[in-house]
DNA sequence: CAGGATCCGATTGGATACTG
DNA sequence: CAGTATCCAATCGGATCCTG
């Protein structure tokens, strides 16, 4: 079941999902700062993200996503037990750096934004 | 239930959620040419999608949530039966702005991801 | 016309157990 | 350790019906 899935979509929906999911825009931050591998990936996305973990099943969701597109590059060594590193692609550091411009435009007007739903919450609260 | 919902969010993941959903950044671009009416801004987003309607309850679902974060604003006539229409507030079309530099990156290296999908899936196909 | 209320199918993400 | 396979809960989007 490697080849089709959801993948007759344009590369714009699917893109915009990706970093619109629980979890991918996340990993391109991380993978950002350096190659990682699976299991250190894991306990570092779920310090940062404060909530919860993520799954091991949804971890290689996303990173196998990644990869399809290009962002991302795996690497193995010949160990036992083998060593799956992870680390981004040029194309996949072009879409990080994107996908921080965004997160940058949504920190600075994020108060408004938290204003806005504080007085939309509020006058709908007395419902 | 007016007030909480998924609202506990940071603006960040919520609003990255929010362009990466089924509709709402279709929304915006169609928003960002002129004020709409619901049943017209449903027709026009059937149009563009090319592959189906979306939803009347959808459709009131993400102007709801685009209105909430203040990014959409609602008007509504005195008329009866009662006209509404919807517009971009200048935060809205900021966030538009955005939305279109990464609809237009994606769409400038859309074909190296393409690319890779297909060497991917051709890579898989052999299970 | 705008939109709320229901019901429903599909997808997403998480928990757990198991394999090379 | 990395990854797969199940099973399950929650969320998302769609269809339909109903009302001011």
């Amino acid at each position: 079941m490697a080849s089709s899935g959801r993948g007759r979509d344009t590369p714009i929906r699917s893109v915009m999902a990706l970093l619109g999911d629980r979890w991918t825009t996340l990993i391109l931050l991380v993978l950002a700062t350096s190659e990682w591998r699976h299991a250190e990936l894991r306990r570092v996305l779920a310090r940062i993200s404060a909530e919860q973990a993520i799954s091991q099943r949804v971890l290689t969701l996303k990173l196998r996503a990644l990869e399809r597109d290009g962002f991302i590059s795996r690497r193995v060594t010949a160990d036992v037990p083998p060593k799956v590193s992870y680390a981004l692609t040029p194309l996949g550091l072009a879409l990080h750096d994107r996908a921080r411009d965004l997160i940058e435009w949504i920190k600075t007007r994020g108060g408004e934004i938290e204003a806005h739903r504080a007085a939309w919450d509020a006058a709908g609260a007395g419902d």
